[in-house]
DNA sequence: GTCTATACGAAGATAGAC
DNA sequence: GTCTATCTTCGTATAGAC
């Protein structure tokens, strides 16, 4: 409704909330329309190549909060045990306490997985990368590193599932609060 | 185009499995019209209330093959790691080696969502149950054993979903071979 | 039980006035 | 930059012949 003023920046970010809590396939023009409060027209007018240009913003706008607030906040300064709390501190923001879907499960099904798998991919190594080099600081050679990496981001994508399939984000919120100490368990 | 003699069960077969790749708003009638040879107005005939009806049956069939197979193997004879190993077993087959996903993801989002979300979380809670009984059996005490219960259920939903983002089943197949030993790690 | 034809609205996209 | 109008295609659904 109050279409007058709303920032390029706001506009995506709800985009980017429509996608996350319907999906590729499932989120409509009418429906973006009504989250931003613009026309169909004025949607047009901002994203030329329509639904498509959408969902690239709103995955280059949460890729960019995931660097500037999830990665930095890994990639701190401090000891191992504090740059994982930290971490996993702006990972439940991130996820608004599990409340919303992740877009590399969102967007690697339907219509979106032809258009961004490639994306996803690189963004799934590129964290499991940047996880593995603290717990190489910790200690753990890079094979186990990388595998407890892994098991992380798995751990994450599937707290997100199964609190959306049962409507309660309490495994999210328990995941999170025990990975630090789970990843740097000898 | 084999359409002249194809089992209703065989039908739903092919249905679910458009279901689990292209999610349901991802899948439309003229793709599943062509999934199993049959015209629209044919599948009209065996699902009277359309699409919906077809979901309903891939939950059904799908949620058939899982007790009679994959629940079967953790409720079979045996030490319980015995049990868990037939059950990772089975799991493999039932998500054809990590390269299809689990309804559980895929009909937790869009249209779906509002349809079936009260089934899936009953699902997902009955197969908690199922893993903590036999962690109990174990040695493991009712809290613990339902929190490794979760945590294995987060885990195979998370190696789905990375394997599946990645475009590599491997997660998926390392998840599954270590799930025993991890399951009842001291 | 399957086909052809068709109705009908939704969805994505565009044109042009303001 | 937003609106109205329009267009096309797609998706869902139904009717009726065979």
């Amino acid at each position: 409704m109050p279409a007058a003023t709303l920032s390029r920046e706001e506009v995506v970010t709800r985009i980017l909330q429509e996608f996350r809590n319907h999906g590729y396939d499932g989120t409509s023009l009418a429906r973006l329309s009504q989250a931003t409060g613009l026309g169909r027209s004025s949607l047009y007018h901002y994203f030329p190549n329509g639904k498509e240009d959408m969902a690239t913003a709103a995955m280059a706008a949460v890729g960019e909060v995931f660097v500037n607030e999830v990665l930095a906040a890994l990639n701190s300064e401090g000891s191992p045990s504090q740059r994982l709390h930290a971490f996993t501190k702006q990972l439940s923001v991130f996820y608004q306490d599990g409340q919303t879907s992740c877009l590399t499960d969102v967007f690697s099904m339907g219509g979106a997985a032809v258009l961004f798998q490639k994306y996803l991919a690189l963004r799934v190594s590129n964290l499991m990368r940047n996880i593995a080099a603290v717990l190489s600081v910790a200690g753990f050679d890079k094979a186990e590193a990388t595998r407890r990496a892994e098991n992380a981001i798995i751990t994450i994508q599937g707290s997100l599932v199964v609190s959306r399939a049962l409507g309660d984000n309490a495994p999210f919120l328990r995941v999170l609060r025990e990975m630090p100490d789970t990843l740097l368990a000898a």
